[in-house]
RNA sequence: GGCGGCGUGGCCGAGUGGUUCAGGCAAGGGACUGCAAAUCCCUGCACCCCGGUUCGAUCCCGGGCGCCGCCUCCA
């Protein structure tokens, strides 16, 4: 049984499910206004793992992820760029499902985008109004946080703590009548994209479409509601309050995974500047090495990204390919029940990701001086299904490598050492690393 | 300013009141090999500082120092 931290009891929970046996999960996805980074990379990862996990596990998963399309940063590169919003959001996101692509990050079951909710979220936006949870300001419809008893369940501390030190002006002129209020939506400056609405031509707030879109595609108290931990608040706690202002039931468990931080220590974000891009990474790494790096780490704790923890996670990554390579034998073997049990342990304690990799190294050294193909398929099982990272296999040798390697072992025989390295040369020049082997010479292709 | 978290061996990163101090990477030694590669074996006496509780604390409590996060867009 999955236990999973929640943040909105501050404790790990059992992850009671609406209906036994089925997953739902909802992860508040990217504003694609430009290029993704190291930190997004982990949060796909995260939720990836966790959503694998469960199949493996043998929970159904519906996992839904949307993809905010319109919003400030999104208009503001349009105008700087003299092009639309829309074409704006289509570069990003394209680039960003590719980046998740070449992570190995699986595409979410339904990717729901704002722009195409807009109409139901004027449907709720009007009903908070109907029933006086939201007002209308100056430049828009604020959601009034007040008519929430338990407002502040997802933020880190007492509501008047955060209210007494807000960094933030309060801006008068929009017409809040609480710091805390937040906008769901925004009337249209001239120029602006916008969408029509009985209360003015405008478009959503931002904390708006998640309510809309995970209770239309998952329905009412769906089973978890994830993202980044920066999201917590205010942004999922903003969605809590219009579920909870409208009567529905919204997520059961609210989970939350850790940011990414740069080598100096600080967050990486988009507005700090300090990013490593997603693309570049993946250009000078194997993208399973930034997997299991982030495997490496408990997912709610801050994760160090650089080059030298990159690179140490690539070489980890050849040892696993070593030894799906050396035991791909296991593959046709009924997996040992008892790795099985161990990683299943350690996943299901708050998906404890570096637990359970440490259980299948543990494994892993264990087939290597027992030779247990039944610990081996597990350990490959539990790689590939339960973790995402795939492991190599026997490599396709071509003709020629394999005339050469015959050719080697024949010099072997013969002792003509010179001549079996020459050809161990000519292999490693077409890119085949040469292994002596009691069965011979075997090739692996150099990476 | 308020709230919260963290400080572990060369690096990343788990964890626990005390015997054998996860795991990965790197390093040193050994085995295997014609030489390699891959692999295996061995090695490192780590827990920010100062008090306290305790028979005993890296782990509990208090204080200090440092770093970070949230409170604002943000994965």
């Amino acid at each position: 049984m999955l236990r999973l931290y929640d943040t909105a009891t501050g404790r790990v929970e059992d992850l009671g499910l609406r209906r036994a046996g089925e997953l739902s999960m909802y992860v508040c996805g990217a504003t694609v206004y430009a290029e993704a980074h190291a930190g997004h990379g982990r949060f796909g990862l995260v939720w990836d793992v966790l959503r694998r996990y469960a199949r493996w596990s043998g929970l159904s998963v519906r996992f839904v992820s949307n993809v905010t399309d319109i919003d400030d940063k999104i208009i503001a590169r349009a105008a700087a760029e003299s092009t639309s919003p829309a074409e704006v959001a289509a570069t990003w996101e394209a680039s960003w499902w590719e980046s998740m692509d070449r992570l190995g990050v699986g595409r979410p079951d339904e990717t729901p985008h704002a722009t195409a909710y807009v109409e139901r979220m004027v449907e709720l936006v009007g009903s908070l109004l109907d029933s006086e949870k939201a007002y209308l300001g100056g430049d828009g419809v604020y959601f009034s946080t007040a008519s929430v008893p338990d407002y502040g369940l997802l933020a880190p501390g007492p509501l008047e703590q955060l209210q007494a030190g807000a960094r933030v002006e309060v801006s008068e002129e929009a017409g809040k009548r609480s710091p805390l209020d937040f906008a769901l939506w925004k009337l249209a400056k001239p120029g602006e994209p916008s969408w029509p609405a009985p209360w003015g031509a405008g478009r959503p707030g931002w904390h708006t479409e998640c309510v809309v879109m995970a209770l239309d595609l998952l329905g009412d108290g769906f089973d978890l509601h994830g993202g980044g931990v920066d999201l917590a608040f205010p942004h999922h706690e903003n969605e809590r309050a219009q579920a909870e202002a409208a009567g529905r039931g919204f997520a059961r468990h609210w989970a939350h995974s850790g940011m990414v931080v740069a080598a100096g220590g600080e967050k990486m974000s988009k507005s700090l500047g300090n990013t490593m891009s997603l693309a570049g990474l993946l250009g000078s790494h194997d993208p399973r090495a930034y997997r299991l790096l982030c495997l490496q780490c408990h997912y709610r704790r801050p994760l160090t990204v650089s080059p030298a923890t990159l690179g140490a996670a690539g070489r980890a990554v050849e040892g696993l390919d070593a030894f799906g390579r050396d035991f791909a034998a296991a593959r046709e073997v009924d997996p040992d029940a008892g790795v099985r049990a161990r990683f299943a342990e350690a996943m299901d304690d708050d998906l404890d990701t570096p637990g359970a990799v440490a259980v299948l190294f543990d494994a892993m050294r264990q087939v290597r001086s027992a030779g247990d193909l039944g610990v081996a398929a597990a350990v490959i099982d539990a790689w590939e299904k339960g973790l995402g990272l795939p492991l190599a296999g026997e490599a396709e040798v071509p003709p020629e490598a394999l005339a050469r390697a015959a050719e080697r072992d024949a010099a072997r025989a013969a002792k003509d050492w010179s001549r079996a390295d020459a050809l161990r040369a000519e292999l490693a020049a077409a890119g085949w690393l040469v292994e002596d082997t009691p069965a011979g010479t075997k090739l692996r292709p150099a990476r």
